[in-house]
DNA sequence: AATCGTTATATCTTTATGGATATAACGATT
DNA sequence: AATCGTTATATCCATAAAGATATAACGATT
């Protein structure tokens, strides 16, 4: 008898959320990736928060965390400036993203593989 | 150049809950497992969530929770008696935590496996 | 020097979560 | 009927997380 014929409702599936993390501080995951991917497209914190609707001192708060944890900077700010500054995501920044990305895809196809157990 | 090259902490690894939802509420994952284990062991709640360093309110929302998205409740309680009260777990109850077990562990394999990627 | 939008940072408030506490209901046993 | 440990439930409080707001620093451009 599947598993799923034991509830309720007919929308049962698998949820997980995959995070790299290093003495317990998260560093990498699906919200600092989606911030990244808005940070690179509109080369500001602050425009990439809003497109989000996250706070600026959120988005602040993650792009601290990954710096101050990694070797070298993740994202790279510039404050004055003609455009008032901006942000860019360094190489090793670029590195993490499509690690995590490739990584994540694998990370899906599980959960789907075995989602679908779920109710056989 | 592996991934935990980037990093200042030599403690760098993936860590993810699996969680089975209905309807973005959370129906069975780790705690709730540790948590029927406990009431398996003991045949009460209130035992249970002292062996656990859990609160009973938690725990009772745990299991009414559970109760309530199954079609059949997952944890039989009583009230009164000789022994005060009890609970314990139903067949369906044993199912769900058997299957569980199962898949937790084939998604700690893949996590355990992705983990050693990280740094080769 | 004045302007501008951004980064950087502090502070205050709001909200959510969990813990602690208290109490009633229960029912087999005595 | 009195006892006992448990379930069931409400209320209050503390702590943490998130949001809102304010402001200074910055530096290329004008």
């Amino acid at each position: 008898m599947p598993i799923s014929d034991f509830f309720k409702s007919p929308h049962l599936r698998l949820k997980a959320t995959l995070r790299i993390v290093g003495e317990d501080l998260p560093f990498f995951g699906p919200g600092r990736l989606q911030l990244l991917e808005h940070i690179e497209a509109t080369g500001s914190i602050n425009q990439a928060a809003k497109n989000m609707g996250m706070s600026y001192k959120k988005a602040w708060k993650m792009i601290s965390s990954m710096n101050e944890q990694a070797v070298k900077p993740l994202i790279i700010t510039q404050t004055g400036g003609s455009s008032g500054g901006g942000a860019i995501i360094t190489d090793e920044g670029h590195e993490i993203m499509q690690y995590y990305q490739a990584l994540h895809k694998r990370f899906e196809t599980f959960l789907e593989l075995e989602s679908k157990n779920l109710s056989l």
